[in-house]
DNA sequence: ACATTAAGTGATT
DNA sequence: AATCACTTAATGT
């Protein structure tokens, strides 16, 4: 299979062995919900395509939005939570048509021991989502919401390769958990500075935002 | 032409 | 920054 050549250089020959017995090969199509709040995490994924969008969702049912999983990365949450058999804290839902490795949790124990590259592959993923994290919690804390609207839009055009974004305001409000009110006039003022484009249900970025 | 949904805006807290 | 109330504009039937 061409994923094991995909990750020759960061994992033993005998760990991609065991990549190749024990991952079940799966795709969801965008939109879908891979792992809801309460869930119990029953296999690991591994991005092998698509963008998986994490975010937590209040009791009123308002979401927030945590961070992207991109191709060749794991949800830093699958690893604690599923380690201690903890039910899920987050929502993961396909972005777009997403095709990801499904490891069973039942090796984690194992592997940890026997392959040094998966622990190390393991903390990185870790490392990376905990910064981010701390970087969305700033912006949230200090409140600097048109900060985290630019980068929001930022990257959502990354994500998805295009300076076009289809989202209506109601829609990045909700993942901002703001109103849509506020998204109008901030897109507005951002407009106005000659930093977007605004259409209906379309925005597009000029320059470098 | 009409109903529905998205976006813009002033006033208020 | 949030909410309300209301207007205007775009889109679907």
């Amino acid at each position: 299979m061409k994923i094991s050549e995909q990750y020759k250089h960061d994992f033993e020959p005998e760990l991609l062995k065991e990549f190749e017995q024990k991952a079940k090969h799966l795709s969801v199509k965008a939109n879908d919900t891979i792992l809801n709040i309460g869930q119990t995490i029953r296999v690991m994924p591994i991005i092998i395509s698509g963008i998986v969008k994490i975010s937590r969702v209040d009791e009123m049912g308002r979401e927030l939005l945590l961070y992207y999983v991109n191709p060749n990365e794991s949800c830093a949450m699958t690893f604690t939570c599923c380690m201690q058999h903890q039910p899920s804290e987050v929502k993961a839902v396909a972005e777009e048509d997403v095709e990801f490795l499904a490891i069973p949790i039942s090796v984690m124990d194992e592997w940890m021991i026997k392959y040094p590259s998966w622990v190390h592959f393991v903390m990185k993923t870790i490392l990376t989502r905990f910064n981010e994290l701390l970087k969305t919690i700033d912006h949230i804390a200090f409140q600097k919401l048109d900060e985290r609207l630019i980068h929001y839009l930022r990257e959502k055009s990354k994500v998805t390769g295009s300076k076009l974004i289809n989202l209506s305001h109601e829609q990045i409000a909700n993942e901002l958990a703001t109103s849509r009110v506020v998204i109008s006039r901030l897109l507005k003022k951002l407009e106005n500075e000659k930093k977007i484009l605004l259409y209906r249900n379309q925005i597009k970025l000029l320059r470098e935002l």
